[in-house]
Formats: C-alpha cells, structure tokens, sequence
RNA sequence: GGCCCCGUCGUCUAGCGGUUAGGAUCCAUGGUUUUCAUCCAUGUUACAGGAGUUCAAUUCUCCUCGGGGUCACCA
C-alpha cells in the first residue's frame, strides 16, 4: 500500500510551497487507495510553537484536506530515536566526537582559507583513548568515505552523487542528546511505513545522507519525488517575504479552497490541455511521474480566474453558506436567487461578491459627480416620476415585470430605452455600472425602489 | 566556491526526431450588453546560445551562458 506524508515543522502557518507538496502527497495516497499521514517535526524546540501546529491543522481543514490515522510529533519519539542511536553506536556505524565547536569553527576557517570543501576530518572516527574533559559528545555517523551514492528520483531521474563530494560524518545526535533532522527523518519515514515521499527538491540534496542512515539501520529506501521549488517573481525560493505566502490569508481574500487546490495542483503539474479539475479528478488522474522537472513563478493571475470560474459555477445555496464568513447573512433573503444570479459571474473573489451584496442592499448615500452629470440631464427627473407613478399603481415582483414597466414608460413618453436606464441606474446606486436594473429592483422591492429614486431627486436637483 | 537540479509565449503549461510549435491566463481589438461584468470571436508574444549525431532536431549528446537549490550540534 501507497503510503505518504506530510511532514511540516511548526514554525510557522502554513505556506502556499507547503500546501502543494502536501496537495500533491494527498492526491498520489488516496490515487493509490494508499494513506497520508501527518507528522509535525517539532524536534526543535526554541523555533517550534503549537499555536503553529494547530495554523497547520486549521488550514488544512479549510481545504479539506484530511490526513490518515494519528498525527505523529516527533517531540513525543525522543526514546525511540535513543534506542537507534545507541543500535548504531553498539555496532560500531556511529561515535562519539569530543570536538568542540571552538575546534570546529576553526577547522572550518582553516579549511575555507584553502579553498577546500568544509566538512569535518573524522578524527574521532576511531578514537578510543581517554576523551577530554568538559566536552559533551555528539554522535557521528560512520559515511561512506568514497563511492556514489544515487538517489532514484521520480521526477528527477536517477541522480548520482559522489560521497567525497558530499558526504562527512555528520551529527545524528548533538551534544544535548537531541536527535538531527536528517537521522530522524529516516527513522520515522521507515517507522510509519512510507515508502513513497514527495517533498520540496530543496531536500534533493539531503537525501543522500538521509540514505546512509537508510543502509546504516538496514531500512528499505522509499522511492522519491522531489518536486521543484515555487519562485517568486524574482525568480528565488517564494518565502514569507513575497506577500500572501500563508494559506488562510487566501480565505480571507476571499477565494475558495477548490480555486485554490485548482490552481496550486496546476502549478508543477498538469494533465494535457485540462486546466479546471474537481478534487475527484484531481485524485484520478494526478500522478507524479507528470510533475515538471522546472521551478515555476508564483503569479495570481490565473488564481483569480480559475476562483471567479468557480464562484460562477457555485449553487446559490452553497455560496450563501460561503458568504456567511464574509459578513453577508443571505440564508433568509426572499430574493437570494435573483441576487445570486446576477452578481456571481460579476465576482473575482468572495470578498468582491459579499461588497457587490452590500452595494445593492444599501441606500447610496452619495452620487458619483461623473454619472450625475452624465445621467441627470435634459428630463431625467420626468422620466424618474413617471416611473415612479407607474411603479405606484403596479405591484411587481420579477425582474421582468419591473422590465415590462420601463418598457411602457418609455413607449408612452416616446424615448430611447437608454433615457430611463441610465437614470435609474444612478438613482438606485449613485454610479454608472452593475448588474440589470430590473434585477436590481426586483431584489430591493417597490418600497425601496420608490424611495431611492425620490432621494435621488431630492439630493441631485 | 564545491556538489546537485533546471532552461518552450510575460506567467502556468502541451510536446516525448518530421507539428503552420498546441492550450490556458494576461493584454489588445471586435461582437453581445441601455452601463459594467460575464460570454463569444479574433489577434500579438516562446523553443537561451553554439557545436555535434541524423535525411530531419524544441525533442538526443557535448560545451557555453543564464537561473535556482544545498553545503549546521535548523528543519
């Protein structure tokens, strides 16, 4: 069984990168009828916070995107990670190094005035004299001196990597006992039984060492998918720095969790010419042997295309609840369809849609000068009237009796349609665009039509 | 700097030796709309450069250039 994962540090809400690779591990595991699972890599402790966690876990329950079984801390692992330590120690594939970090630095010092690469020498790979006093060890793996190491990608391809290249005894526990990322990471993946990883290609070049911890405990190497970065429009990594990288920012933009996932699962991958895909589509035809082997560049542009293809697509019922978290309580309105209806394709966002609500359902309270000037001119105001009196002795309800109305209006007074719609629409909303007039008026009813159109009057002559 | 990865319209991408290099987005223009938006139609724009392999390279190989990632007792 597919097994995959999701493997966040918590210092910090969860960020657009994050999501997709974590969209991406979704899709393969439910694709493979396999599981993902959740671990919060909380290992260290200055930098982590659980209000972190619980963003996290916030966010991704907006997607709806739901993890697999119990999440996993590795804060609450440390014995289990004790116990491969000293495995590793007994049989001789790690040691304990005395250096200190004064020593360290140094070497490192030494080592870049010759241009040569940084990495420590070894020297207590196999000490067994007397340690010096006052030196807390760390433990050091025993790597492979020389050889290649290859790391199968299945994004990438097969990619080779010199050990003496890369490769020194690194850390696996510091002086502190605590275990190292790259140590933990392979005991956990192994422990919980993943065995197929997607990540960001920024830990391509960890995985050989990941790898050696792999051999040294005897653990089956899971296959790999190293997806590439998200740029900036810089072109480097997208960081917290590059505005709205924290995924609930987007809520609150007012895009919806499908545009996102849309978009996000877009970006890196794509299935021919299809640009618009249901979760269950996504999870049918995503696989990750079609992710793109380039970076790609964070731009919004098709975001708030694909979200107001979306709003558009929504059922009035379902965008009702949506606007619901936007201060827009539609539930109980008898004309939710008509409204609905009229501005749902007039919206980029949820947030535009629930001010274009507000708009309508508001006595403007001020005219814009230029639409005044442009409306109110040469008998605007008898038109206005006789509307009026005509509305007076009617009792419309749909859009199309208050149509049929101006129809009359303008046929009697012998006029140009645009005579009275232009008016109306600034009486009604003090400016020149938005949707139908007739609409307008049937969702605010005779009562406040009437009235707008006398403050309009009163206000403008 | 060492190591590794990448390089098709501005952006997201299709392409997997022979295509008028396709789609989407953006932008522009036209149509629809009393307005605006939607919608429809049309249009502008791309194979980083150079060698080679081949009858034929965007596609394969090499080099150059450009971009990115990573080199911790951080994850």
């Amino acid at each position: 069984m597919v097994v995959t994962r999701f493997a966040p540090s918590p210092t910090g809400y969860l960020h657009i990168g994050g999501l997709r690779t974590a969209l991406f591990s979704y899709l393969w595991a439910k694709n493979q009828g396999g599981k993902f699972v959740l671990r919060i890599e909380d290992t260290d402790k200055a930098r982590n916070s659980e209000e972190a966690t619980q963003a996290i876990l916030k966010a991704f329950e907006w997607l709806g995107l739901a993890a697999d079984g119990e999440i996993t801390y590795q804060s609450q692992r440390s014995e289990i990670y004790a116990k491969y330590i000293k495995q590793l120690l007994d049989e001789g594939k790690a040691y304990k190094c005395y250096m200190s970090k004064e020593e360290l630095t140094e070497l490192r010092e030494t080592q870049m005035a010759n241009k040569e690469r940084t990495m420590y020498d070894g020297r207590y790979r196999d000490f067994n004299g007397t340690p010096p006093e006052g030196v807390a060890p760390v433990i050091r793996i025993k790597s492979p001196k020389t050889g290649e190491i290859l790391v199968k990608d299945g994004v990438k391809g097969t990619i080779s990597f010199q050990a003496e290249d890369i490769l020194d005894d690194f850390v696996i526990a510091r002086a502190d006992g605590a275990p190292t990322y790259n140590f933990v990471v392979a005991i956990d993946d192994h422990l919980m039984g993943i065995n197929e990883v997607i990540r960001g290609d920024d830990h391509l070049s960890n995985t050989p060492k990941q790898i050696v911890v792999y051999e040294a405990l005897g653990f089956d190497i899971p296959a790999f998918y190293h997806v590439p970065m998200i740029h900036n429009s810089k072109g480097k990594k997208l960081s917290k720095r590059d505005g709205a990288t924290d995924v609930m920012a987007y809520k609150e933009m007012g895009y919806t969790p499908q545009a996102l996932l849309n978009f996000l699962v877009r970006l890196g991958w794509s299935h021919g010419d299809q640009e618009i895909f249901s979760m269950d589509e996504m999870i049918e035809l995503f696989n990750p042997k079609d992710i793109n082997k380039s970076a790609s560049i964070y731009n919004t542009e098709k975001l708030d295309w694909l979200n107001a293809h979306y709003i558009k697509n929504t059922s009035n019922d379902a965008l009702a609840e949506l606007l619901e978290d936007y201060g827009i309580h539609l539930s109980s309105h008898d004309k939710k369809e008509i409204l609905l209806d009229a501005l749902k394709e007039r919206a980029k966002t949820l947030k535009e849609l629930a001010s274009l609500i507000t708009e309508i359902l508001t006595t403007p309270s001020e005219y814009e000068a230029k639409a005044v000037k442009k409306a109110f001119k040469d008998g605007a105001f008898e038109v206005l009237e006789a509307y009026s009196e005509k509305l007076k002795l009617n009792e419309p309800h749909l859009p199309t009796d208050y149509h049929a109305l101006m129809e009359e209006v303008v046929s009697e007074m012998e006029i140009g349609f645009g005579k009275i719609g232009m008016p109306l629409r600034v009486a009604l909303l003090g400016k020149m665009g938005g949707p139908n007039i007739d609409v307008i008026m049937a969702v605010i009813g005779k009562e406040e039509t009437l009235s707008r159109i006398q403050q309009a009057i009163t206000k403008n002559s």
